[in-house]
RNA sequence: GGCGGCGUACCCAAGUGGCUAAGGGAGAGGUCUGCAAAACCUUUAUGCAGCGGUUCAAAUCCGCUCGCCGCCUCCA
């Protein structure tokens, strides 16, 4: 397995610190506002990694954390003229909220900022100690200067950032480029008791403390947006590193943006959508889908267009599941093959030996796709092409129980590398039940059967210009009729 | 100003040295159907921003040019 690691700029093989365990951290999000679809990209890859290294049979340690004391947070209490810490609270839950319903599962340890004050103020001590930070006047900053190192994962220079002048003022640094550790807290703001007084961590400090705390010193994975690279993960690197003496994480892993207008979207510029506004008009499933349509580290650009693209992609997945499960039964089989002549079982049987070959190399080349830097874009295109592969096996008319098991050895290929992607794991059923809410169809199922019934009187008269009349009306409405050999199903219009 | 990334068909998007450049959408034609829908088949890049170079061989490596974007400040 390969994965593309910020540190050297290139893919390397993935060679965890203990065999066949895997220690991950991923930056979460700060609790101070909705989340837009950016945290869900985030969340949504590193949650798919997540689940991928299970698959291929780590056992894995996950922590994502949550950023519960910060400016924004302090300045959010504020406006909406509660206490911080409720803030913190009502954030986490529409976070939770909103990752559910896209199918992030929960990360194994997922620990709050403010629980690990005592750790954070044990490492500070520590760097104070060793001369790698300083206190002036109640707050304690990292002396980038005597890491000697810094800059490496950002692969920035230190004097070529200072020349760009952008660094923030703060006289009380002895070197603009030093950044806080601790806070001396003005005022009315939230703080805890510290050897430099009452203040609060720097932001960097978390996650470092919650790192260490729950993966060691050194573990194997670090990821998160990124926007984090600079200075977020570049501080933490410094910081545990001078600490600890060791090296902190190995693989460090950053998702790309989601744009706009190919903008980076973002909250200061105020072109994001949240992620509720976009649950509102489409499926979860469509997000996630649209997520895990381009390559993790790709920017993505985000649209309506795309989406809709992303929902017929995911119908026709289920099209095809209605097809198999439809497939004749064992009785109804044996029946056809009393029938079916010669010439009729040959071309069975070599579309079965074809069904058959690529039934037996789509987990090779899924996995090989998702082995080489999470590749799921090009996963997604070999399940779509096991897809067509089974499509053109049914058009076959394969009547031979060697088939039913074709069959149904394909869709459990197709769900087990769904259940890695977390998609596909519905019934058609519950698909168009969730289509039906979301596209708001006026229409309840019985309305939809009663449709049916009626045309399928008028049919049966061959009045076929009644029976178009409520294939139309339906249609008009958002529903579609298939007629079969037997019966007439609906399902609902999608793109 | 410094550092980094991207530019593949009408749209989205894999592919980063070597069989006929994945996959999805859209379009056109066809098979099937009472008509549809779905599905399948055929078709749509002799070419991967442009130019030049390395190589037996490049979308893929190198150089230059053009265009777009990101980071350097909170940010997923």
């Amino acid at each position: 397995m390969r994965i593309y690691n910020t540190l050297t700029n290139r893919k390397e093989e993935f060679i965890p610190l203990t065999s066949g365990k895997v220690m991950m951290y991923a930056c979460g999000v700060t609790v101070y506002d909705y989340c837009h679809i950016g945290h869900a990209r985030s969340a949504i890859v590193f949650d798919v990694i997540r689940r991928y290294l299970k698959h291929k049979g780590f056992d894995v340690k996950y922590v994502r954390n949550f950023t519960d004391i910060d400016d924004k947070i302090i300045n959010k209490a504020q406006q909406e003229g509660i206490t911080w810490d409720a803030v913190a609270k009502k954030y986490t839950y529409e976070y939770y909220r909103d990752m559910d319903r896209l199918g992030v599962g929960r990360a194994d340890v997922e620990p709050m900022a403010t629980e690990y004050i005592g750790e954070m103020i044990d490492i500070v001590k520590g760097l104070i100690d060793k001369g790698y930070a300083y206190e002036v006047d109640g707050n304690v900053y990292f002396k980038v200067d005597k890491f000697s190192e810094y800059g490496k994962l950002s692969k920035r220079d230190k004097e070529e950032m200072i020349a760009g002048a952008r660094v923030e003022v703060d006289e009380r640094k002895k070197d603009p480029m030093d950044f806080a550790l601790w806070k001396r807290s003005k005022e009315g703001e939230p703080s805890w008791d510290s050897p430099w007084g009452t203040g609060r961590p720097g932001w960097h400090i978390e996650c470092t403390a919650m790192s260490i705390k729950h993966l060691g010193e050194s573990f194997d994975i670090h990821g998160g947006g990124a926007d984090l690279i600079f200075p977020h993960h570049e501080n933490e690197i410094a910081q545990s590193e001078a600490f600890t003496g060791k090296p902190f994480a190995r693989y460090w892993i950053h998702n790309g943006f989601i744009t706009i207008d190919k903008e980076k979207m973002s909250k200061s510029l105020g072109n994001f959508f949240t992620i509720r506004e976009v649950l509102d008009k489409f499926d979860p499933e469509v997000i996630r889908f649209f997520l895990l349509s381009t390559h993790y580290r790709s920017p993505i650009e985000f649209s309506d267009i795309q989406l809709h693209e992303a929902e017929i992609s995911i119908d026709r997945y289920y099209t095809t599941i209605i097809r198999i499960n439809d497939f004749p039964g064992t009785l109804m089989v044996s029946t056809s093959l009393e029938k079916g002549d010669k010439e009729l079982r040959e071309v069975s049987s070599n579309a079965e030996k074809t069904l058959e070959t690529v039934l037996l190399s789509f987990r090779e080349r899924f996995e090989d796709a998702m082995d080489d830097d999470f590749n799921t874009a090009l996963a997604l295109g070999h399940i779509f092409e096991l897809i067509r592969d089974v499509n053109r096996f049914l058009d076959s008319k394969p009547y031979s129980l060697k088939a039913k098991e074709l069959l149904s050895k394909a869709k459990g290929l197709l769900s087990e590398a769904g259940s890695v992607l977390n998609i596909f794991s519905r019934t058609p059923d519950e698909w168009y039940r969730s289509l039906m809410e979301i596209k708001k169809i006026g229409l309840s199922e019985k309305d939809i059967s009663d449709k049916i019934n009626q045309r399928q009187d008028a049919r049966q008269k061959k009045d076929w210009a009644m029976a178009d009349v409520i294939r139309k009306e339906l249609e008009e409405k958002g529903i579609i009729l298939e007629d079969k050999k037997d019966r007439t199903e609906w399902k609902v219009k999608v793109g």
